[in-house]
DNA sequence: TCAATAATTCAACATTTATTGAGATATAAA
DNA sequence: TTTATATCTCAATAAATGTTGAATTATTGA
């Protein structure tokens, strides 16, 4: 994540639409919805203007697609978004743990309890789905 | 943090000099900058582009000011960028721990690791969703 | 009080961004 | 092939944003 991309993610993330797409997506999981199902969880937003925005956030990477018959499935783009706060909170905490340590603590929402002593990594991923 | 305050504190950051003035003030720690030694440092901005950009900031809740003398004094507020971290990362990692996992990773950039002895009772606390 | 310093405010202008509606493209089914 | 469905593209327009330069406010020191 360099700043041109950051850039480009925060612009993405400023706009309602879009901030709520990308929501709706991260909890839609990596299948991702179709563009039209998306639109209709925009209060019925008209198809161009969903075209406009899903390019938007193509662009900036935060989500992916592909083609599915008619349709075209858009989903979250979880790499990126996590390098975006990593980004974030790189420039954040140097030399200020005060920073850090909040969002750490609020990270364990239960799937991310990183643990030194556990070696095996996937052992440590508490899900509790 | 709520959507609307994102919203903002997404569109502050979304412009270059803005982006580059908060990384700045992350960085130069509680007391922060005045506007002119910021300004200096945004390659000789002119005062009146650093006000704009300030107040924007001010007005997104990124940074806080302070009268000293004829100088003003511009400072991160870090408890709204851990906020806009946490708002983020609540929206995604709902039912994805991978998304976090890396994420939490990478804050272990020394200034906030968490108690390993806290992480078995803490992390099992869920937050509300 | 007057001059100097530090920063803000304002209006004008240029640029960027978002929405709309019409039409085009791609896929699937009749 | 024809029709329907799903989505995209494009041009026009409206709205928001960023820059500039001049004028203004606040503070300090002579």
């Amino acid at each position: 994540m360099d700043v041109n991309r950051a850039l480009a993610a925060f612009a993405a993330l400023s706009q309602e639409t879009r901030l709520r797409i990308v929501r709706l997506l991260v909890t839609a999981g990596p299948e991702g919805l179709s563009a039209g199902t998306i639109g209709e969880a925009m209060d019925g937003a008209s198809s161009s203007r969903m075209s406009f925005h899903l390019a938007q956030l193509e662009q900036a990477g935060l989500v992916t697609s592909r083609r599915e018959g008619r349709s075209i499935f858009y989903s979250a783009a979880y790499p990126a978004l996590a390098g975006l706060v990593e980004f974030l909170m790189r420039d954040c905490c140097q030399g200020h743990p005060e920073v850090c340590t909040p969002v750490v603590a609020a990270l364990s929402c239960g799937c991310a309890a990183p643990d030194p002593s556990a070696v095996g990594a996937s052992a440590s991923r508490k899900t509790t789905m």
